[in-house]
This record gives structure tokens, C-alpha cells and sequence, in this order.
RNA sequence: GGGAGCAUAGCUCAGCUGGGAGAGCAUCUGCCUUACAAGCAGAGGGUCACAGGUUCGAGCCCUGUUGUUCCCACCA
């Protein structure tokens, strides 16, 4: 800070320079201390085609704001950094950059490819991390990880074969999402469900032997050609004599049986179905258990294959329109019903999923689950808020085997081989030279990678260095605490648990933190389509990243989505303004060679109250970060800093600062530099840049406010019995101001103030503050007082006179005070019913029974002074 | 079909284990009181969605209703 301090705080002069300072501090970086107990957080990675978005600003904050607090605490704090390669999105992006030159994969082929992939990272991999360091996240850089580094990549070849020897990892013919525009297989967590609308098209199928016919609904009949029988349920009595025969499929010459199975619903439809176990899940099921052929109709593209004959070629969507106008042509149609039905499409692209029939690998899920589910069950993992267990017992209970090949080329391969000598199969962490079977020398790897998730689930132990027994591993891990967002609860956090356990035998956090998302202004999702996405670099250019930080922590609760509104984010700038406007004040009033904070002797009553509440708001801010209750800590910040701090401490030790009082002028100036400085470390986590500038601006001893000790709570710093008087003086100062704000006396019009009150020493003390802050011209203390005709407020501790007899209507007063009496009458009454109920008495716990006795006694008094109030009118 | 969240001042949201409802913004009034007009001092504004219940006492706990958002799910 500057000896000449600009009257506005100017965060963008500020926060790039103490970035680097901090940097060079090397106050980020975490060593395995046996001296320290660490905490560790991992970084959700984001993918390194990704902007900085406010999803990710807010997930940021909160870890940075857990990370900073644990730091001054004395932890080891390790916040371990990283990027994911993001396969799917990734080779997404450069196959469209690609397109636009004219080529695609195919025609550079594999290497090429991936050296593009490579340089794409390298380019944009740095943008997402420069953009972390904006908003003043202390990560470990040099710790900063990739998900197909070296390290990562070793992490996941142990893992896949390990599981693969142990019979979890397997390769098979199954039925699995598939992404016509990506290419690729997805998992069932990769596909987003959407109620669309649709049709219902009722078909006859007639049956071989010329004796009939039956009808099925479909929502699909462009699979028809791919139907191998017709489905009904063994117990429906409209069926049974049908169960065996065969029908002629329509538009072909093929006749398909009709079977009995379970599967079908008697009241649904028709209560027919056909079964096209190439491209629907339950009919592939339905397909297992009769041996019926699976004929594929689709190409991998959502085109008819050229089996399909004068469809082949064409689209889904155009095949479906074509064979049903040749199905009403043929007399094959019975009606069109509107109907609306769930539609899968992949969460990256939003194309329409294919379910396909296709050889893919894939994880055995439930040996893996089970403990999984224990450790939520236990404790060993608490999620925040806990609503979200049952979502995840949900998911882990029904879970299914999970896909984890993908037809892409930018990920881990797929670590495992074909003999084609001898067809073995053999997984292995390192290439083999020849074949352990036959001693074939023709080789070829999985063309396959693995689904993106597969190495992210390994995140927290993969970065510390597992499978190697690391000293990091050791000391960091298991991780405490994960900070993310609840919508990547099942592809990230229950994956990362399941993976954690059964590779490290240990959960691999003990708490997760979830956030949820920051919307519009209106509620919206922010969305590229919708053009409504704030940008937080902006934000941090026009505001600051401190202001950005403490908006997205302020009224966040846990699991609870946000909105962006932002008024809220210029709120926040005007409160890094008056922290820097207050810490201004207290410079001006230092000399050069000040000592370092401390809390001096021969304390007021104020400094007593300000030290008090300073300590309580230590406790509370705590206690508040220990409940992860992030923005009821920094909403208390603010009311301390502002209300507190600026509008009283700051307002009444001017009086001692312009005196001739040097006692109480170092007094106050200690007292002031003290709590000043260990509010900023209290606010530190939150907005870490103006507190360290001012920090550093002030006296201090050490170099940085980041490694500073957190403030604890001190018995010593508890002043009740001071606080109690100091708020009669406050309740005092706000009575007459008010009274004059009603009656529109500007400030500048001083008038005098009588006092009658019962604990005169604390009047006769505050009779500067009185003054000053009341715009009392002179002020008399006493027990009692008859003033005639004069301005009359009254207090649970006091009643003051204010002769502006020219300014009093007579009758008016009397009005007010008896409304006030009414009041207090009123206030006498509730407590008094609750006090006489013996009920209350005696159940109600001891102390809240205590208050209600005071805040009665409180009532009495005002009665008694309102009532003296009213006579002295007259 | 199952599950969850939300509903509190005009707006955006807090409200910890139940003890007479809070903040910011907006509105109104008066102030350039030299740290801050991105400010200061005041004011107005709420049947805490609705209906029951538990309790001495309910915004908070229980049940139901309505509205709204979301997640999961193989009725074609």
C-alpha cells in the first residue's frame, strides 16, 4: 500500500502483484511435515478444453477459502492441482478444428492425431490454470498433475489390469449407449433422459398360417427390420393361443415367432411388443433368454445398413418416415397415437443415443458398490448436505456394470492385446513382445481408450503417487475434504470412492463439500445456446476477484443452487472499499515506526466491547468454517467489519484520537491497529488479496497474512459486563437519533441532552461519544431531571431530554409517548402470560426462562421512564 | 413410476441443536458530520405457500395439499 492511498480500492492494481509475491513466497507448496497434521484437498480437474466458468469460480473459492483457513491453522494444507484430459470433449474440439481445415481422423490417422491432441493441451491446458490463479486460488503448482501424465497413466494401467486379474474388469458382447455423432460407446451415466414428445404407431403383423393377425404398438418402427420375434405376456388369456406361431415381419418376407416373456406388460399398448434385441436394452434382454438372432439395421453413424434394401442409407428419422407411409400403404397400420416417451441423449453432444449391440469392456460394478455403500453407511464419508446419501445409495444399490471402452483416440489405450495367432487376449501394464500362450509374434493393442472417469475416479491417490508408496501418499492421503458440485456426484465422487477403497483400502476423503449450480439472474442454467453465461474473468476486471470470491461465498449454502444477480457483486466491491476506506483511517492515524499489534493497557468501555465482540466473532467464523457453513462465516465478517468496526469503533474513537489524551489517544490507536489486523486474518480465506495488501500496509511481524495464525478465542477478551454498558450508550445515541431524523434536525443543529439515568457513570463516560455522535451540544447526566416541553426518547436504561421546545408540539409528544407505552404495555403483558404459565416455568430450560424474566424487566423500566415521561410534559 | 430440493420484505437470499423474524439491493427522509456519496444517520415494508398435528412455545419438527425446480428409472 502506497503512503498516498487512492480513496477507492483498486483491485486491479493490486491483485496480480500479490499473486506473484505469494508465488514467489512459495506459500502454496505442501511438504510432508511430521511436525504438522496435514489437510489436503484435490482439485476437481477441469478439462483442459474448458474456460473458466462460474461453476468453476465458485468450486474454486470454497476450496480455496477451506485451504487458506487450514493453512493458518497450522495444517500442512496441500491443495493438490491438476487438469483432466477430458477425452471425449477433447477429441471432439480438435476433430471440428480439424474439419475446418478438411480433414478429418481418419485421413491423419492415429499419431498425427494424438500430437495434435497433445499440442491442443499444451495450448489450453495453461489458459484454465492461468485463469485459477486470477481468482487467487493457492494451489500447490508445483504439484500441478495431468490425468495422462506419466504418473496418472502408470496409476491407471495398475488399475485396470489388477481389476482385470481379478475378474472385475471384463470384455463382452453387450447391448451399450452409443453416440451416433461421437462415435463412440458411453456409459449409462453419459446419457441424459428427456421426456419428448412422440408417437405410438399400432401395426398388425399377420400371422404365418394365414389365421389372423396380431397387434403391437411401437414408438420405433424403423427398427422394425431388425425385429426377431414378437413378444406377449405368458398369463395374457387374449394371447395364449398365439404363444408359438409365427408371423410375417411386414414390409419383408421373414417370419419372426411369438414368444411369451415376462418382460411384457399385459395393460400396456396392446400388450404386444417387438422385439428388436439389436437396438433396445430389454429387448436384448428378452433376445438372451429365447435365442433370438440379433440383426443390427443400424450403421454406426444412425444410417440404415445396406441390408436394410431400398431403406439402406437412410437417416433414422427419414427411414422412420418412409416405412411408416409404406406401412399405411400396405395396410399395415391400424392408427397413430401421440405419445410421450423418454428419449437418451449424450450429455457432450445431445445427439439422440443408440442402444447398440457391440463388444466393449466393462467393469463389474456390485463387488465393488457394496463397500462403497458401507463406508457412507458408516461414516467414514460424510457428504454435505447429508440429503445427498440417499441419492447415492440410490445409484450405488441399482447400480449396473459399468462401460468403460470408448471408440475414441485422445484418452488412455486400453492396456490390452490380441494374439492373432492363438485369438489370446492379454492385459498387461507394459506391451508384451510375443504371445505368452503360443509365442505368436502378431500383436495388435485395443484400439480403444477408456472412458475419461476411469482415471479422474483415481484422482486422489494417482496425484500423491500411487501405486507407489510415496512419502506424499503417505502423508497426504487419504485426502480431507472434496469440494464439487452435486451434478458430478455419479460420474466423479462415487466413483472416486469405489476406487479409493478397493485400490487403497481406505475412502479416499473424509468429507465431501457439495455446491451447486450458479444460475442467471433469472434462474436460468447459464448456456452457451442461451448466450446468458457471466464471465467471471470480467467480473474479476470490473469488481475483483476478492469481490467475485466473497459474492459467490456470501448466502451459499451447501447443495443449494445460486443465482447471479449482479447487484450482489457490486455490493461485495463496495464492501472491499470500506474494509480499504477503514484501514485508511486507521493509517493516517499511525506514525512511522508503530509497534507491531498488541493490546494495550487501560482499555474503555468501547475497547472492551470491541475486543469482546471481537472475540466472539473469532468463535463464531470458526465454529461456523468447522460446519463448512462457508457464507454464515463471511455474512458475519461483513456485520463485524461494517457495522461493528466502521459505524461504532472507528465513529467513537475519533473523539480520543482529536484529543489532548495521549493515554487514550495510544489507547485507541492500539486497539484500532489490533482489531484491524486480526479481522483481515479472519477475512483472509475469503478475499485474500485486499487483506494482504492492507496487512502488509499495517505494523505486522512476518511476511505474509497467508501464513499468519488463525486468531483463537481467549476468555481473556470476554468483557460482558463492558459489552452490557456500552450498548446502553449505543441504544441511547440511536434513540435521539432517530428522534431527530423524524423531525428532520440536520446534524449541523446541535442542542443540548439531559440524561436521567440510573447508571450515571456510564452516561457521565460516554458524554464525548453523546456529543459526537448524537449531535448533543451538551450533555448533563443525572438521576433525574424536569424538563418541561422538551424532546423526550426513552431507553431500556435511560431517558433523555433534548429542550428544542420550538421544534416539540406539545400534543404530538404525547401522542408518541403513549404509543410507546402502549407498546411496552404490550411487551409487559406477553412476558408476563408466559411467566405466569406453569407449564412454561417448569419445562422451558432455566435460561430461557431467565431472559424472559429480563426482557419483562425491561418492560417495567420503560413503563416506569415513559410514564415520568409523560408527566414532565405537562 | 420412485426420490430430493425450494416456497421467508418489492427483488436476491440467510436464518446453527425449536425460545417475540434478518441482510444486501430497491423505496422514502435528512446529511458532502474530512476514512469511505461504492458513503453516513434514520424510516417504511413479512398471517415465514396452505391445512392439520406434536410442544409450555413452531419459519424451524411430523402429516397432508398446492406450486416450482431437479435427479433417478428398461412400460415397448
Amino acid at each position: 500500500m502506497q503512503k498516498e492511498l487512492a480513496k477507492k480500492y483498486e483491485p486491479q492494481a493490486v491483485e496480480d502483484r500479490i499473486y506473484e509475491f505469494w508465488l514467489n513466497g512459495g506459500y502454496f507448496h505442501a511438504e510432508p511435515d511430521p511436525d504438522k497434521k496435514p489437510y489436503t484437498i484435490v482439485i476437481p480437474p477441469p478439462n483442459i478444453t474448458g474456460q473458466l466458468h462460474m461453476g468453476h469460480a465458485l468450486d474454486n473459492t470454497l476450496q480455496d477459502i477451506l485451504i487458506r483457513w487450514r493453512r493458518m491453522q497450522g495444517y500442512e494444507a496441500l491443495w493438490m492441482p491438476g487438469t483432466d484430459h477430458a477425452s471425449i470433449a477433447t477429441e471432439a474440439k480438435i476433430v471440428e478444428a480439424m474439419r475446418a481445415e478438411g480433414i478429418t481422423k481418419e485421413d491423419i490417422g492415429r499419431e498425427a492425431f494424438l500430437k495434435r491432441a497433445w499440442e491442443w493441451r499444451d495450448k489450453f491446458g495453461r489458459r484454465i490454470v492461468s485463469q485459477l490463479k486470477k481468482l487467487g486460488s493457492s494451489c500447490d503448482w508445483d504439484r500441478e498433475r495431468f490425468t495422462m501424465d506419466e504418473g496418472c497413466s502408470k496409476a491407471v494401467k495398475e488399475v485396470f489390469v489388477r481389476l482385470y486379474e481379478k475378474g472385475l474388469i471384463y470384455r463382452g458382447e453387450k447391448i451399450i449407449n452409443w453416440c451416433p455423432k461421437c462415435l463412440t460407446s458411453i456409459s449409462d451415466a453419459e446419457v441424459e433422459h428427456e421426456e419428448h414428445d412422440g408417437s405410438f404407431w399400432h401395426l398388425r403383423y399377420f400371422l404365418s398360417d394365414g389365421s389372423g393377425e396380431i397387434q403391437l404398438a411401437t414408438t420405433r418402427p424403423e427398427t422394425l427390420l431388425g425385429d426377431t420375434a414378437v413378444a406377449v405376456h405368458p398369463d395374457d388369456e387374449r394371447y395364449k393361443s398365439y404363444v408359438g406361431k409365427m408371423v410375417k415381419l411386414p414390409l419383408t418376407d421373414r417370419e419372426i415367432p411369438i414368444i411369451a416373456d415376462e418382460y411384457v406388460e399385459k395393460d400396456f399398448g396392446t400388450g404386444v411388443v417387438k422385439i428388436t434385441p439389436a437396438h433396445d436394452p430389454n429387448d436384448f434382454e428378452v433376445g438372451l433368454r429365447h435365442n433370438l438372432p440379433i440383426i443390427n439395421v443400424m450403421t454406426d453413424d444412425a444410417h440404415m445398413t445396406a441390408d436394410c434394401g431400398k431403406y439402406a442409407g437412410l437417416d433414422r428419422y427419414e427411414a422412420r418416415k418412409q416405412m411408416v407411409a409404406d406401412l399405411e400403404a400396405g395396410g399395415y397400420l391400424v392408427k397413430v397415437e401421440p405419445m410421450k416417451h423418454n428419449v437418451g441423449s449424450c450429455y457432450r453432444c445431445k445427439s439422440v443415443v443408440e442402444p447398440r449391440v457391440s463388444k466393449q469392456w466393462f467393469v463389474k460394478m456390485q463387488p465393488l458398490a457394496a463397500p462403497a455403500i458401507d463406508a457412507v453407511r458408516d461414516g467414514d464419508i460424510r457428504l454435505i448436505p447429508a440429503r445427498f446419501e440417499k441419492t447415492y445409495y440410490n445409484w450405488m444399490e441399482n447400480i449396473r456394470d459399468w462401460c468403460i471402452s470408448r471408440q475414441l483416440w485422445w484418452g488412455h489405450r486400453i492396456p490390452a492385446w490380441y494374439c492373432d495367432d492363438c485369438n489370446e487376449v492379454i492385459v498387461a501394464k507394459e506391451a508384451p513382445e510375443v504371445c505368452p500362450k503360443c509365442g505368436g509374434k502378431h500383436l495388435r493393442q485395443d484400439e480403444d481408450t477408456l472412458d475419461t472417469w476411469f482415471s479422474s475416479a483415481l484422482w486422489p491417490f494417482s496425484t500423491l503417487g500411487w501405486p507407489d508408496n510415496t512419502e506424499e501418499l503417505k502423508y497426504f492421503y487419504p485426502t480431507n475434504t472434496l469440494v464439487t458440485g452435486y451434478d458430478i456426484i455419479f460420474f466423479w465422487v462415487a466413483r472416486m470412492i469405489f476406487s479409493g477403497l478397493e485400490y487403497t483400502s481406505k475412502a479416499p476423503f473424509n468429507t465431501v463439500l457439495f455446491h451447486g449450480i450458479v444460475r442467471d439472474a433469472q434462474g436460468r442454467k447459464m448456456s452457451k445456446s442461451l448466450g446468458n453465461g457471466i464471465d467471471p474473468l470480467v467480473e474479476i476486471e470490473k469488481y475483483g476477484a476478492d469481490a467475485l470470491r466473497f459474492t459467490l461465498a456470501t448466502g451459499n449454502s451447501p447443495g443449494n443452487d445460486m443465482r447471479y444477480v449482479p447487484e450482489r457483486v457490486e455490493a461485495s466491491r463496495n464492501f472491499a472499499n470500506k474494509l480499504w476506506n477503514a484501514a485508511r483511517f486507521v493509517m493516517m492515524n499511525l506514525s512511522d515506526n508503530e509497534p507491531t499489534p498488541y493490546i494495550p493497557e487501560n482499555l474503555a468501555t468501547e475497547d472492551n466491547w470491541v475486543l469482546s465482540k471481537f472475540n466472539e466473532l473469532v468463535r463464531d467464523v470458526t465454529d461456523n468454517l468447522e460446519k463448512f457453513e462457508l457464507g454464515l462465516a463471511v455474512q458475519k465478517l461483513y456485520d463485524f467489519i461494517w457495522d461493528i468496526y466502521c459505524d461504532w469503533y472507528i465513529e467513537i474513537c475519533k473523539a480520543r484520537l482529536n484529543s489532548d489524551d495521549t493515554v487514550g489517544k495510544e489507547t485507541a490507536k492500539a486497539v484500532l491497529v489490533y482489531v484491524l489486523s486480526e479481522t483481515l486474518k479472519l477475512l483472509h480465506p475469503f478475499m485474500p488479496f485486499i487483506t494482504e495488501e492492507i496487512w502488509q500496509a499495517l505494523p505486522h511481524s512476518g511476511e505474509s497474512i497467508m501464513i499468519s495464525k488463525w486468531p483463537e478465542y481467549s476468555e481473556k477478551l470476554s468483557f460482558s459486563a463492558e459489552e452490557k454498558r456500552f450498548e446502553m450508550l449505543m441504544d441511547v445515541i440511536r434513540a435521539i437519533r432517530t428522534r431527530r431524523s423524524e423531525m428532520n434536525v440536520p446534524p449541523s443543529k446541535k442542542a443540548k441532552v439531559y440524561i436521567a439515568t440510573q447508571t450515571e457513570d456510564v452516561f457521565k463516560e460516554g458524554t464525548p461519544y453523546i456529543e459526537k455522535l448524537a449531535s448533543a451540544s451538551e450533555v448533563t447526566v443525572g438521576a433525574e431531571f424536569d424538563i418541561p416541553g422538551a424532546v423526550t426518547v426513552v431507553t431500556d436504561s435511560a431517558v433523555a431530554y433534548i429542550p428544542m421546545n420550538e421544534l416539540v408540539d406539545i400534543e404530538a409528544e404525547r401522542a408518541r409517548l403513549n404509543k410507546e407505552l402502549a407498546a411496552a404495555e404490550g411487551d409487559k403483558a406477553f412476558f408476563e402470560k408466559k411467566l405466569n404459565n406453569p407449564s412454561f416455568v417448569e419445562k422451558a430450560p432455566a435460561q430461557v426462562v431467565e431472559q424472559q424474566r429480563a426482557s419483562l424487566k425491561k418492560a417495567l423500566d420503560r413503563i416506569e421512564m415513559l410514564k415520568d415521561s409523560l408527566n414532565a410534559l405537562n
